[in-house]
DNA sequence: AACTAGTATGATAATGGTTATCATTCCGAA
DNA sequence: TTCGGAATGATAACCATTATCATACTAGTT
């Protein structure tokens, strides 16, 4: 892992990573990774930590506290509710097009970026708190 | 709890958080309330959350899964190194002065957003992988 | 003042996703 | 074939957060 290249188990959760519509936790990805292959549960969150300083994937953590990957292609942003924890998808990112400020960014190289908006959904704000 | 008003704990733990520079740890405002009054943990964290759910209090999760809490006053945005974890406070919100097309915002009550770059800062991405 | 119901609080046990540990396996270089 | 560094798997350990539950409190009633 000192490496840049990429390991087969790195591969491997990358390219399942690549399939998935939606962001998904690594657990989930270790079940789903059982089914064609032998891989450990310690190795998929090995590989997904690489591939996330590697700039390849993104992650994001829910209200529950689980970490949640996609791969960076897949850019999305969200809008999660702070009572019953639902997130709903955004189709658009705000950021893009625009050109950030970003003096000190300088000397630092970014990767990726989250844009997560928090309040309450419709059915969470009508009925009583 | 299910009232609109706030609880004594509430009004402690917003009033302390108001005096933050930084988003701060429940553990760690756990242990600063604890100099001045007598408070347990539990009711930190539940005095937290519904602050959030009032929106006056908004939430971030770091790279150790700690979350921190700030004031929606001091919104705050980070790019945060991949590598070592560190954050790096922006001194702008890249969408200040911006209008979303959010749509599918009209059934949504927003209280706050988080927006954090990841990457890697400069000693970092100098010294090997 | 005593009673009641609903809520808030504290101490602590339990939860559960993630990380650390460590022995084993793999693979290229000598 | 041997050697050394890296990767892997199984599992124990971690630790922030949540759930539990008994107690304290508060406002409204009698």
């Amino acid at each position: 892992m000192t490496q840049a290249h990429c390991t087969p188990a790195q591969t491997a959760v990358l390219q399942l990573l690549r399939q998935q519509r939606q962001p998904i936790s690594a657990q989930a990805l270790y079940s789903l990774m059982q089914k064609h292959q032998r891989i450990g549960l310690a190795t998929v969150y090995r590989a997904l930590d690489a591939l996330k300083r590697k700039g390849w994937v993104q992650h994001r953590i829910t209200l529950a506290g689980e970490t949640l990957y996609n791969a960076v292609e897949q850019d999305h942003h969200y809008m999660t509710c702070l009572q019953c924890g639902q997130s709903f998808p955004l189709d658009v990112c705000p950021l893009k097009g625009i050109e950030f400020p970003l003096q000190q960014s300088g000397s630092f190289k970014i990767y990726y970026h989250t844009l997560e908006f928090f309040g309450l959904c419709q059915p969470c704000s009508t009925q009583g708190v």
